[in-house]
RNA sequence: CGGGGCGUAGCGCAGUCUGGUAGCGCACCUGGUUUGGGACCAGGGUGUCGGAGGUUCGAAUCCUCUCGCCCCGACCA
């Protein structure tokens, strides 16, 4: 592609709405413009690098005997209404109707149209396993898109569903698509780590994220440092300790603690550390209040919560209801004479001498001994797993990262086909549910994350493998016949050779081009100047490098495909 | 959905408090000079001041309503 007549509209200012690099560098590049909240349009330079991201999903997906298909992105109503989703999926569903006043929703993932598709043509165990796949435009409406294309409300996403017979022949095609995602990640050039994961509310038994490690993620995730353990801080278990979290003694004694309300003003007026106190939170389950305990340098892990108390409907009190709730204002509330459902987290059981809100303004208690003073409806393990903490699995301790989830893998057992009436007749003519998976990869989410783990202040750093470009070449002084004929002469030449190549060819002076070609981040650069080209070479740059190196004008489009073909090679076999 | 903020030229913003005929930088168009890390000179304004009402002789500016967007939180995959 020549630069001049190409649809590459750059940007020298940060558009206002942008925080997160990858929404800047996308935008300032030209890769995509916001169309509305969430959603955008790709221009040119965008569409190149979802389409290379889609082939490299296609291909392992291929490999892994994954059949695509395309269903559609509007679904009738009644399919939805089969497995009562149309109900409890909430305002996210974006739903609308047609002329003659039919239901319809755009389709934020596709279990209910896979599964028609396969029940009406699937009847014998001779036709399974089956696993189809499609490349789609999702739509959930977030309440709070963000992040560019981190969090959009459209977004492309591969969605994959397998037909088993039973639970072990579902848990051979889980792994094969476990090992596929990994093999996916790996070539788009991303640091990624496979984690265990929450179910959520779409079911089923066994679960793992990809998680793309960077600052700039929404999920928190715990690795171990000496396993291969890695969790969602949703999911992740903690190693349970014989001794109480808490322990000191004493008598229950209370104290005044004026204007004393968070946890860290507490232990400053005091003077005792966060590990000595008992956090105390409201929660409405369901319409009813609950109390939950935790030590005071702890965070809740409210999937923990949800599961324990098995309310649909889970979320902080409001102050006002926290205060008739518990007769306290937030800031002094405290398990000490409740008489609502309390539950404590497992790390407090037998806890002795800790502080806790007295249930008045501007009071606590000192001395607090939990099974003498307090009614506990339960203990239950219910902190969120943090950084430092020993893992559960070995001896090992926990390291926290940041992640984006690019993909995530299911097992769905038989939720969508039995109520569905999806079936197979076995060996003895008996009729059973098929056993499904399903699997899912954020295809613009890779792109986004991928530029969050590589760029630098000047723009995205490409891998090799999903770059819009491999290389890109700027002829420097566009008033220089030798310069402008070794330009289009190189630029033929990698064409031949199969390298997609991006010619600067624009009057602009060296600089801006340098600019752009920083902000693009195409990984390979070749400059074109006099200077060097009297002495017969041309500069050669990586991206990701500081320094340039000289390359001979002799031999220069061979040496550059061989490079572009090693690069590639690297991320293939890594 | 709760809290905060912003909508003025393609982009980034000033002007709003204190009402008086719309401005800056970048981009863009014309001409010239320039050419190794976002050049310079001269000329050119491309706008429903988010929208609708209202107050006023007069509204970007004041009032009411409304729409959109951003940030924090809650929620979600």
């Amino acid at each position: 592609m020549r630069f001049s007549t190409a649809f590459i509209p750059t940007l020298k200012e940060v558009p206002a709405d942008a925080n997160v690099a990858s929404h800047v560098f996308m935008v300032r590049g030209g890769y995509i413009r916001k169309v509305a909240a969430g959603i955008y349009n790709f221009m040119p330079l965008g569409m190149r690098v979802i389409s290379r991201i889609e082939n490299i999903v296609r291909e392992e997906l291929n490999k892994a005997d994954a059949q695509e298909v395309l269903m559609p992105a509007s679904i009738p109503a009644e399919l939805w209404q089969e497995t009562g989703r149309w109900q409890k999926y909430g305002p996210e569903l974006l739903r609308f109707k047609d002329r003659k006043g039919s239901d319809f929703c755009f389709g934020p993932t596709h279990e209910e149209v896979v599964v028609d598709m396969v029940r009406r043509e699937t009847k014998s165990y001779r036709e399974l396993p089956l696993n189809l796949y499609q490349i789609q435009t999702k739509f959930r409406d977030e309440m709070r898109p963000r992040g560019g294309l981190m969090r959009g409300r459209e977004f492309i996403m591969k969605d994959a569903y397998s037909f088993d017979v039973d639970i072990d022949a579902a848990a051979i095609s889980y792994k094969k698509m476990y090992e596929a995602y990994k093999r996916i990640f790996t070539r788009c050039g991303l640091d990624f780590r496979p984690v265990e994961a929450d179910t959520g509310a779409i079911g089923g038994s066994m679960s793992h994220e990809f998680q793309v490690l960077a600052e700039t993620g929404e999920d928190k995730i715990v690795a171990c440092d000496t396993c291969d353990y890695a969790a969602n801080v949703e999911e992740a278990a903690l190693r349970v300790s014989d001794t109480p979290g808490i322990e000191g003694g004493g008598e229950l004694t209370r104290v005044e603690t004026p204007g004393a309300k968070t946890i860290a003003e507490v232990c400053d007026f005091l003077k005792v550390d966060a590990k000595q106190t008992i956090k105390s939170l409201v929660f409405m389950a369901d319409g009813e209040p609950l109390v939950v305990l935790l030590r005071g340098d702890r965070s809740l892990n409210e999937i923990a919560l949800k599961k324990v108390t098995g309310a649909t409907e889970l979320f902080k009190a409001r102050d006002g209801q926290a205060k008739k709730a518990t007769g306290a204002p937030v800031g002094s509330i405290g398990p000490v004479g409740l008489s609502i459902p309390i539950y404590a987290d497992l790390e407090l059981k037998g806890a002795t001498g800790a502080v806790a809100g007295a249930g008045e303004e501007g009071m606590h208690y000192t001395g607090v001994d939990l099974e003498r003073d307090c009614k506990i409806t339960q203990y239950v393990t219910l902190r969120a797993a943090e950084e430092g903490e020993g893992c559960a699995r070995c001896e090992g301790t926990y390291q926290s990262y940041q992640g984006i989830e690019v993909g995530h893998v299911f097992s769905l057992g038989t939720v969508y086909s039995e109520p569905m009436g999806c079936t197979y007749l076995d060996e003895g003519g008996k009729s059973k549910p098929m056993v499904m998976g399903c699997y899912g990869v954020g295809i613009t989410r890779i792109a986004a994350s991928a530029i969050e783990q590589n760029h630098d202040d000047g723009g995205i750093i490409w891998p090799m493998s999903i770059a819009p470009y491999e290389v890109t070449v700027l002829p420097l002084q566009m008033n220089d016949d030798d310069v402008i004929d070794a330009g289009n002469k190189l630029y033929a030449e990698l064409k031949a050779l199969g390298v997609d190549v991006l010619l600067d060819d624009r009057k602009e002076r060296p600089g801006a081009k340098f600019k752009d070609a920083d902000l693009i981040g195409v990984p390979l650069r070749i400059a074109i100047g006099k200077r060097s080209l009297g002495e017969g070479n041309l500069e050669m740059k990586w991206r990701r490098d500081a320094d340039a190196t000289a390359l001979p004008v002799e031999g220069a489009a061979e040496a550059i495909a061989n490079a572009v073909a090693e690069e590639k090679a690297k991320l293939a076999n890594s």
